[in-house]
RNA sequence: GGCGACGUGGCCGAGUGGUUAGGCACAGGUCUGCAAAACCUUGUACGGCGGUUCGAGUCCGCCCGUCGCCUCCA
């Protein structure tokens, strides 16, 4: 494939990739809740918008990628009714909403920056568009899709399936809908229709987040800040819409239909708000679903550190991220210790491979082509970017870096004997496994900061045992020897009862 | 029950109807005082049953199983 195509949940099927008004790509994805850690899911999701992004550049366009931060509290549904969740976490913790939702965005930066994500041109947050929020319920009103009741706005969803075609996105129709949840809560609800939802809710007395509109107090539905937000940004029409697949239905299908009633009076004009929408799959463990009720839900500072039951070990940032790029974006991962470790291996020779092509002196060497080796290298790129081509299949993208790998490392170890490449072909070959190593994969050596410190508490621990061994049979020259030597480096040693301890001290 | 996505060798995972995905593990080899690392080489597969086809992991049907959604959580 020498041109991008992308699958379209819209159409289901992959097609050719067009922006609207090139070389401009719009491009919004749903980002998260900031009301509790980031997990794996986050980062896939994000991680797979982060490979769009960077490919998109890459070929030339200029993208403008935008990420929402939702931080307005809705209602959960368990025991704490009412109760919305940014508002509860803040009750626990003695903070007001605001600082929960920066300390936990301030978190989800950090773990994203870790794993190497380019950040989103623009990161709008829900709180910070109230105003516009309001504005376009009022319109979907003053078309006629959405209905008032006690302070709440509804959207009329069979007022606009009479239109426009509502479920086009999740493959459902209204009367399987309608079907599906007549049975219980009817009555109970404000709505008119079961598939109805909010675009303003009242606030119940002990609703910290509050706002004024014309309906009284209360706060924005929690599709609506996408609609907006996107349309601000982006237009009413945009190219690209990602997310994570448990967000095509109500959350996407209720974007699509609300962006159609408050931006378009008649279907003639049906804008459906994105071109692509794109949705990357889920992230199973062991085969389960992760939930905290399942205790299997790890968060990306614990995948970090390794400070979790389930986890065997701390796994790095960027091996997190080539295990997820190891897996086609649209296909269900499932990791497990060993599936992490696998990954981690297979990283850090796919880094050792790297540092040798770095390392590797073409200049002046005896040239005896290896024709296989030749061609591997030559048609290195064209295959990457056919595989990227191919619905970012990055996948297929690390595999072909592997083999080309036993090259490389056959090269590096003729070196100054033969040359088995032309120069050039070398040469372009290596800018090549740059630019798809580091650009369009966001990869990036290990820091090996980590490491070290692990590798300096092992030497420590080896060279206080040496020591102690020398104190017991009373070699003291060579203990004074060990600690007078490590103090040069200011490097201090501490005998006490439980066994000796060591710090730095200047 | 409905909608959607899937079920590939010991594990994770690509796969556009016809000849090797790849990684990890395992095995053999090179190297090495021994070992490890590194490098080289190799084996093991397409949930079940039918069907279409000269030929199916790849298309069609049914069955079984998994995951997500179907909630005023976002």
């Amino acid at each position: 494939m020498d041109k991008l195509s992308v699958y379209n949940s819209l159409t289901r099927k992959k097609e050719l990739f067009e922006p609207l008004n090139p070389p401009f790509v719009g491009m919004y994805v749903c980002g998260p809740t900031v009301y509790g850690n980031a997990h794996l899911g986050h980062a896939r999701s994000a991680i797979t918008f982060d490979i769009v992004y960077r490919y998109l550049l890459d070929q030339g366009y200029k993208v403008r990628y935008v990420r929402n931060i939702t931080d307005v509290g809705h209602l959960v549904n368990d025991a704490d009714e009412g109760e919305s969740k940014v508002e509860k976490q803040a009750r626990l913790e003695q903070l007001e909403p605001m600082e929960v939702a920066q300390r936990y965005y301030n978190a989800y930066t950090r773990d994203m920056d870790a794993m190497n994500l380019l950040r989103p041109g623009i990161e709008p947050r829900a709180t910070g568009h109230i105003p516009e929020q309001i504005e376009a319920v009022q319109k979907i009103l003053e078309h006629g899709f959405a209905y008032e009741v006690n302070g709440s706005v509804y959207f009329d969803v069979p007022k606009y399936h009479e239109k426009f075609q509502y479920g086009k996105l999740s493959g459902r129709d209204l009367e399987q809908i309608l079907a599906g949840s007549r049975s219980d809560l009817e009555g109970l609800s404000e709505k008119r229709h079961p598939a109805d939802f909010a675009l303003w809710k009242k606030a119940s007395p002990n609703h910290i987040m509050r706002w004024n509109s014309p309906w009284g107090e209360g706060f924005p539905g929690w599709h609506i800040e996408c609609t907006v937000m996107s349309t601000k940004y982006l237009g009413p029409k945009y190219d690209i819409h990602g997310g994570g697949m448990d967000l095509l239905f109500p959350h996407h299908e209720a974007e699509i239909a609300q962006s159609n009633a408050c931006n378009c009076h008649q279907p003639e004009n049906m804008q459906d708000e994105a071109k692509y929408w794109l949705h990357n799959n889920m992230i199973t463990y062991e085969g389960q679903k992760m939930g905290k009720s399942l205790g299997n839900a790890i968060s990306l500072e614990e995948f970090f550190s390794g400070n979790h039951p389930l986890l065997a070990q701390a796994y790095s940032p960027l091996v997190i991220r080539f295990f997820i790029l190891q897996a086609h974006y649209r296909s269900t991962l499932d990791f497990s210790n060993t599936a992490l470790q696998a990954s981690e291996k297979a990283y850090k020779r796919l880094n050792e491979g790297l540092k040798r092509l770095d390392g590797i002196q073409p200049e002046g060497k005896v040239v005896a082509v290896n024709e296989a080796f030749e061609q591997n290298l030559r048609t290195f790129l064209d295959d990457c970017r056919a595989y990227m081509n191919d619905d970012f299949n990055t996948a297929r993208v690390i595999a072909r870096m592997f083999d080309a790998l036993p090259v490389v490392n056959q090269l590096y170890k003729a070196q100054g004997k033969t040359f088995a490449v032309e120069q050039e072909t070398f040469r372009q070959f290596r800018q090549a496994f740059h630019k798809v190593f580091y650009d369009w994969l966001g990869l990036k050596a290990e820091t090996e900061e980590g490491q070290q410190h692990e590798v300096i508490d092992g030497l420590m621990k080896i060279i206080i045992d040496i020591r102690a061994e020398a104190r017991k049979a009373k070699n003291w020259a060579l203990s004074d020897k060990i600690r007078d030597e490590l103090s040069a480096l200011n490097i201090k040693l501490e005998d006490t009862p439980n066994g000796t301890d060591w710090y730095y001290e200047k």
